[in-house]
DNA sequence: TTCACTTATTGAACTTGTTCAATGTTTTTA
DNA sequence: TAAAAACATTGAACAAGTTCAATAAGTGAA
């Protein structure tokens, strides 16, 4: 049941089996439905998230009731409003179930008392926010010198299986346009081939 | 000299004096001119800087030659390519001194010994990397969400010491738009008043 | 002080993307 | 399996933003 999550820590740090064994009992397994809510804006932010089935969309809703995807979360891949959680304010963001979906939950004192007591982790999450931010970086780049055709060719290109698990009004929300623009685009693209 | 790094070293975390000194001491000043350029594209980054004096922009140009502007650092602020830097890989960015500008510097090995040395350098840097991820996701909402006028009058009340360093070209980078376009909205918003 | 250079403004024509409304298609759910 | 709900497509009118070219204004540097 941890194995995908131990597999993930791996790529990032090394640890004993002892360590690793000490950090991994420190996640609790939670199910959850589709269409359920992991967290509502508001709402304090409790967790931080390892995904080991299912699919997630954090988002947020904007004063006009646009919805913004900030990320999409699969299997081995983290989730948290980590605003929220580290300084225990109220959240901005949504985070909703796509699909029936298992999360491994970590709380905020059980990864403090990880930090005080297994110093590699404050090294791993050092490095985990490290590679969130340069792919964010990345993104912002994107979105400031490419047009909506482009973006949305290299997210099927770079997200190919989750690309296939998304509707176009989650693409679409992602990509920061309407969801009828992302539909001409792919009219556009479908008869050039 | 290193007192603005040690005030905002304490922001973070706590250090003893002699932690603070030792680690301090592991910096290098640098003074840097105007217009000349601290990292450049293909380089290998091999220093995380903190700005004591003056301004850099760090930036990206893309394939048709246009540049998109990550982030302005002035005094306080650290810079760095965080990618090329940890993973010692040639850099996509440069990082250019805008004025007369000085900086400390830390090199990769320095940066290591501290995290071996002081564990809480390594809670430090999780700490600042943490912020400025949350910081870049609120600006990736925002571009997503918001209009180019909204942008603009956001990025004037939310740096309003910055925004008068700066040209319109550079703040138009910033903010993703063309600079003829920025001349609109700044004559559209006096006319309004 | 002058000359070169960079920055800022403006207008016109154009491209990209939005909005709204209508219609068709697929998926859920009772 | 029928009805409801969510998703996708399309067109027309519109708004946001770009491009290009011309001109003005500000800023060094010699």
């Amino acid at each position: 049941m941890t194995e995908l999550l131990k597999n993930n820590i791996s790529k990032h740090i090394t640890l004993s089996s002892k360590e690793m064994e000490d950090f991994c009992n420190l996640f609790q397994p939670k199910t959850i439905q589709k269409k359920h809510f992991l967290l509502s804006e508001h709402e304090v932010c409790k967790f931080e998230g390892f995904v080991t089935k299912g699919l997630f969309r954090v988002y947020h809703i904007d004063t006009n009731g646009f919805e913004q995807i900030l990320y999409f979360a699969i299997e081995n891949w983290w989730i948290t409003d980590i605003d929220s959680f580290t300084n225990e304010k109220p959240s901005q963001l949504f985070i909703e179930a796509l699909e029936d979906s298992e999360v491994l939950l970590i709380n905020k004192k059980d990864k403090e008392f990880a930090y005080e007591n297994l110093p590699k982790v404050e090294k791993l999450f050092r490095v985990m926010t490290q590679k969130t931010h340069v792919a964010l970086q990345r993104r912002m780049i994107d979105n400031l010198s490419k047009t909506a055709d482009q973006r949305y060719i290299d997210f099927i290109e770079k997200y190919p299986q989750l690309f296939q698990r998304l509707t176009n009004l989650q693409i679409a929300a992602y990509l920061g346009i309407s969801h009828e623009f992302l539909s001409k685009i792919r009219k556009k693209i479908a008869n050039k081939k």
